[in-house]
RNA sequence: CGGGGAGUGGCGCAGUGGCUAGCGCACUCGCUUGGGGUGCGAGAGGUCGCGGGUUCAAUUCCCGCCUCCCCGACCA
């Protein structure tokens, strides 16, 4: 195996690994303004993916797309005060348009609740009106101090459903079905075995009543939030004002949900998978699922040409993403590495080997074998290696996560497991005196509290403070 | 906002008080090669971050400023 020129090894350096693949692998660049990125053709065509399959979930639910303002008016920012207190340091606002000072400031949405509120007051007069279920695939912005592509970048693309319910069961119920959703996207679609459950008071959104997440575990022993689901409560509704007439003709203030996946799930489906040789994609996910990648000298002889077509025929009746790589300026070699780092999961080669013998060399990007196949065995059997590939990258991550969270009992356990990269599941108290303690010691917050665990109520203390304690959490460092 | 580092062709870097500022990658053209990042030749590409000072002469020394990167506190 050659040496590949300028990326650097996982295990060696995730950090630098992780510019590497986004770089080489043409997903992204950097932008002339800080904090920001360009997400190139491969990148997007990631996220096209994500939108698709996410897209046919809500609609199938009932939930219709709109579209509101960038800007926001920061007199209406203010009007939840969890909210704006939450967001303030991290607002981008413009003050000049047109060459003049602004009367209002704008605020360039950081996230679309209370512009879309506003309008939801006077949208919401009677409990015929609900549920109203919106969504918006957009941008927003967030002055993050820190940034880094996809994982946090100062502008990011997201989807942020928002939707209003007469009964709080039935706002419960919503922002769970939204968890459902993420995590049957990061599990079934990017293969990632994620945590999915409730935060803490003192991680939950700005204004939310209660807050679930879906987490993803990542190498280097840090947790990452990959997607997000509030219930809201009627803390937003009475802020804005959206009261409806029940059923009895009493005016009453509506229970709301919001939950939002980022292009920052790219960052987990990067992190989870990619290997030494760069990224890995699952087939469900992958832009391109298979590469045909011709052998030949000078160019290629019609017979070669004409098998090409061939197997590209069978690839469109099954219905594959699938590219044909014709390049003569690079070497095999070149091409063959190219691949392997966008992560392509499986590359077909053919040259007069294969033609004569009727069979094509399958290269799997997972496991890095090579299988020489016969043409009729690949059409017959495409869709099950796909398959297949998609189960073994999630049973390997499943595997990686179960290695890398320990259980502990007492804060010493705890400590130690933390400063040995690894997550943490425990029993802890869930206030946030013994949160600030935590992190403020250890640098690690709690993470979730499994949905399964929620339902549990033991007699236990806490592996931190020692108060009692009912749940075993997963806490960690975050990303 | 605190600590550290860096600004030199597109990218990664070297270098020098003086005459024509180099190297690798990438790029263009020609040939060569092709079953794991091929090799050769020719070529294009630079206000040496910005402003000031010292000097006969500054990319190089001094002062100021700006920007970026890394490490911490805040976060989808």
């Amino acid at each position: 195996m050659i040496e590949k020129k300028a990326l650097t090894k996982k295990d060696k350096d995730i950090s630098r690994w992780y510019l590497d693949v986004i770089f080489l692998a043409g997903l992204a660049d950097y932008a002339p303004v800080k904090g920001c990125m360009i997400i190139k053709p491969y990148g997007y065509k990631i996220w096209e993916r994500i939108q698709s399959i996410f897209d046919r979930w809500i609609k199938e639910d009932g939930v219709e797309n709109a579209y509101f303002p960038v800007f926001i008016p920061y007199t209406l920012l203010e009007k939840e005060k969890t909210h704006v207190k939450g967001f303030s340091p991290e607002l981008a606002i413009v003050t000049v348009g047109g060459g003049e000072e602004l009367e209002t400031p704008l605020v360039v949405r950081p996230t679309s609740e209370t512009i879309m509120y506003a309008s939801f007051a006077r949208w919401l007069k009677s409990y015929k009106d609900l549920p109203l279920k919106i969504n918006q695939w957009c941008n927003v912005v967030r002055w993050e101090k820190r940034t880094y592509p996809f994982l946090r970048t100062t502008e990011f693309l997201w989807q942020e459903g928002h939707t209003v319910h007469l009964t709080e069961e039935e706002a419960e119920e919503m922002a769970l079905k939204a968890l459902g959703w993420y995590k049957k996207l990061y599990e079934e679609y990017f293969a990632i075995k994620v945590f999915a459950g409730i935060k803490s008071e003192a991680e939950k959104f700005a204004g939310a009543k209660r807050t679930y997440t879906i987490e993803l575990f990542i190498e280097n022993g840090k947790a990452l939030q990959g997607a997000t689901s509030h219930n809201l409560g009627q803390n937003f509704a009475k802020a804005f004002e959206i009261q409806i007439l029940n059923e009895k003709n009493q005016l009453v203030y509506p229970w709301q949900t919001s939950w939002g996946l980022s292009t920052r799930s790219i960052g987990g489906l990067i992190l989870s998978h990619g290997d030494n040789n760069g990224l890995v994609l699952p087939p469900k996910i992958a832009p391109i699922q298979v590469v045909i990648l011709p052998v030949f000298d000078n160019s290629p002889s019609s017979e070669l040409k004409d098998y090409v077509a061939k197997i590209e025929k069978i690839l469109a009746s099954l219905n594959i993403r699938f590219k044909t790589d014709w390049r003569t300026d690079k070497t095999l070699g070149w091409k063959r590495n190219d691949w392997e780092i966008k992560g392509v999961p499986l590359r077909v080669e053919v040259g007069s080997k294969e033609l004569r013998n009727d069979s094509v060399l399958l290269a799997f990007r997972h496991s890095l074998e090579k299988k020489l196949v016969k043409l009729s065995e690949f059409e017959k059997n495409l869709e099950k290696f796909l398959e297949e590939i998609q189960t073994k990258l999630f049973e390997k991550s499943r595997e990686k996560v179960s290695q890398f969270v320990v259980e502990v009992k007492s804060k010493g356990e705890l400590v130690e497991a933390i400063e040995s990269k690894r997550l943490v599941k425990a029993f802890w108290c869930g206030s946030p005196t013994c949160e600030a303690k935590l992190k403020a010691e250890t640098k690690a917050t709690s993470r979730v509290l499994e949905l399964e665990e929620m339902e549990k109520k033991e007699k236990a203390k806490c592996a931190f403070c020692g108060k009692s304690a009912s749940q075993r959490w997963i806490i960690g460092r975050s990303y």
